[in-house]
Parts: C-alpha cells; structure tokens; sequence
DNA sequence: CAATAAAATTAATCAAATCTAAATATTTTT
DNA sequence: AAAAATATTTAGATTTGATTAATTTTATTG
C-alpha cells in the first residue's frame, strides 16, 4: 500500500511540476508546499527514488516518472471527484471542500469513486473549475489568464477560482464569481487598481488581489 | 489529535466489554479483535492508561472510563452513519459497507457527518440492525435473541443481522432477510438442523448457521 | 499444593515520518 | 576567483505503532 504521505509528496510535485514543467521540482519547493522540513524531504525523495515513483539525483531535484505521474493522477482524480460531491450532492459550501477532500482522497475506495462519479454524470471539472483526470489519466488542458491582467473590453469565462485561500473563496462564493460565468472587464484602474467587472446583468468593483485569483479562459 | 490506532483500540474495547459487561476486557481478547501481538495491545493499553482513556492494572485487564466511552461511542455513530449512507444514498450493497465506514469513519469531518445525517433524516439503527447513538453518546438497547434459538411459533421481527462474515451478509440480502423483516418459524429440525421460516408471503429453508446469525426482537 | 499451562508483560528491534543542528554543495555577488 | 549567501544533504533523535523472544505472573489441575 501507498502510504498518504507518500501519496501528498507525489500530489505535491506533480502539482510543482505543472507550475514549472521545463525545470526539475526542488527540495525546498516542496518542502514549502508540505510544510515540512528541508530534511523530511530529502529522505522521502530518496524512498521516493527507490521505490521508482521519481528520477532524483543529488542537488539536482526530482522529476516524477511515468509511474509516479500515474498514482499522483489517480490521487487528483480523487480529490477533484470527492470536491464535486461534497459540493453537488452535500451541500458544502465552496471553502470546505478542499480541506474534506484532502483527508477523504486517501481512504476511499475505488468503488466509492466510481459510484460517486455515475451519480454525477461523470463530471470534467470540479468546482473550482480544476479539470477532473479520467480513469486512464488524460487530462482536459486549455489557455487561461488571471482576470487581472485582461484588459477592459471583450467577453469571457470564468475557467478556475485559485483553491489557495479559503476565506477568499468564501467570498467570490458569495459574490457569484464561479466556473463557467460570463463576465466582462469593463474598466482597471492602473497601478493594481480596482477592477470594474459585469456579470449576471449588474456591474461590481472588486479589488486586484482578488482578480489575479480569478482564471478566465482564453479564446 | 486522537490517531486511528487508539480509535481502533477503543472501540474494539467497548464492543469486547459489551459482549461481556462484568469482566474487564483482557489483552487477549483485544489482540485476537484487532489482529495484533498481545505485547502491541500491552503498549497501547499502557499510552490510554495515561491518556485517562481506560483503567488499566497489570495482569487485571481493562475497562473504559467515561472520556474513554464517550470517545468510542462517537466513533460507533460515525461508522454507522457511514454505514447507512453507503447504503442509502450510495447504493451500496450490504456486504460492501462495513470495510469502507471503518477506513472513513477516522477521516470524516462533523460537518460531514452531520451533513448525511440529515439528509438521511436522522435515522435510528443502521443496514445491519445496529442502533446508531446519538450525538450525546445514548444508544438504544432492547432485548433480542439469534433466530436458531427461536421455537416454531410466534412472529418476530428480524433486529439485527451479524456483521462478521461479509459473504453471509450477501447472502441474506440476496434472499431479503434484512431487518425489520417480519419473519415466522415454521419449522426447526432437531441437531443443529435445517430451519424452514416463512416471510414476505413464501416458505424459505435456512441453515442453523445462516440463523445464529440472524437476530430477532424479543416482544 | 506443587507442577504445568496459559496469559500478560518486558526487552530489544524495526519502519515510517518527522525534527534540529551540523556539514557540504551550489549559486550569487562583489 | 574568492567570499557570502542559499540550498541541500547528513547525522542523530524522537514518536507512534508494530514485531519476536524471553520472562514473569496467574490460573488450572492432578
Ligand atoms: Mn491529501
Ligand atoms: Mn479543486
Ligand atoms: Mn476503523
Ligand atoms: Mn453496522
């Protein structure tokens, strides 16, 4: 069996790989991301590396292999799945998904999964707007900017809200600012200014912070 | 935080101490339940000892305190509102449930469960019979006794069925022996023998094993 | 009531994950 | 290119939960 930690640094450096596909992830990266030691890291690279889920050599960071990729997949699969559940058939509000999905996603069983999937209608996007991995690990990619770098004038969608901070989440739950909204930057002011946008048929200010966690898709 | 090991333990001591309410449980008896050394139970009873989770002198076995029930207690309630979930709402079948809510039952949040208890509307007992405490830790009791142990006669509602052997549990559920089935003795063939019962309107035969787990209320 | 069997505890290890502090390698700056 | 700063690894310890083997305590029985 693959432990849960095991299976969080692997989510972790999939997650960093992404952020940054050209270079290799480094120690200290993840041990940001984790909220671990420098030292915790190095130790479980090494255990990583012999159980063939990561190439790593010495001072030169990790890549994951295919095989590493394949359970990190599985395991975002998971969490994305659950993410939809907890908010379409429970009822939980859009800043208490991650945290239950990030415990449930290691002790679910494949069954679970599948039933919670049929249930949905085999949903391609959680609520966040994350794209769901199939079962085979193929993933739906597309182009997307920060709200906060669209300059006033055409139409977009909302692609994906950043999952980093709940209490901002919260917020844009409130404000209707979900996946799949058609908005419009009607002006932005310089300097990282408020940003005036129009949505729903009504026109908001919201601040720059909170743009550059909005994602929108491009073309 | 309280780990899934102690939970485990705890609850295995409350179910041995049910089944047996004046003893005090021995090492013994927890290591065949949970499938560990008897030196393993030692350690871990010696660390709920200090942690004022049960009363433990050496050699004399041990009995759970009031902070040690109250705990275990919660646990039950998760796992049979997990239970009843799987079955309810996720269409699990009845021989499925049982390994699943006992990885989620350390995992899930109150918010979840509190959720699903809801939505289920509160329910009592579980798909196996078993009475779900409450959430201030009051379970309900009432009298019952297995179905082999029955006289040809009277009529009885089937309470609870036995949850140790999934296979069994398959079984029952395929030939609709559930709870609150009402359910007559026809007939009970001496030496162990083959019992002919009769319920939802047909005659069935079953076997005096297949009845010892089968239990029905008591007036 | 002593001999034997069974139950329980102790002692010594192990593995997974973590940590801090010290040492070493690499990168950046002057 | 040497010095300084940063990143990474190593060494040594800790915690939790488990193991086997040896010892001790309790229970049974002739
Ligand atoms: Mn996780
Ligand atoms: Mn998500
Ligand atoms: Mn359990
Ligand atoms: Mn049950």
């Amino acid at each position: 069996m693959i432990s849960q930690a095991v299976q969080d640094y692997l989510k972790s450096i999939y997650k960093l790989q992404q952020e940054n596909p050209d270079d290799s992830v480094s120690t200290t990266d993840i041990a940001k991301d984790l909220d671990v030691s420098g030292a915790s890291v190095t130790g479980m690279i090494k255990r990583l590396d012999t159980m063939g889920m990561v190439d790593y050599s010495s001072y030169k960071g990790v890549k994951l292999t295919e095989k590493g990729e394949k359970v990190a997949l599985e395991i975002i699969r998971f969490h994305r799945l659950i993410e939809t559940y907890l908010k379409e058939m429970l009822g939980f509000p859009l800043d208490k998904i991650h945290d239950e999905a990030c415990r449930l996603e290691h002790h679910i069983s494949e069954e679970f999964i599948e039933r919670i999937n049929k249930l949905l209608g085999e949903p391609k996007f959680d609520p966040h707007g994350h794209p769901i991995p199939s079962k085979d690990g193929t993933i739906i990619e597309y182009e997307e900017k920060p709200l906060s770098e669209i300059e006033p004038g055409g139409e977009y969608y909302i692609s994906r809200l950043s999952d980093t901070d709940q209490k901002l989440l919260a917020y844009l739950e409130l404000m209707n600012l979900m996946p799949n909204i058609k908005i419009k930057v009607i002006d932005k002011a310089p300097f990282k200014g408020p940003i005036t946008i129009s949505y729903n048929g009504s026109e908001k200010i919201i601040g720059n912070e909170v743009a550059s966690n909005i994602f929108v898709k491009i073309q």
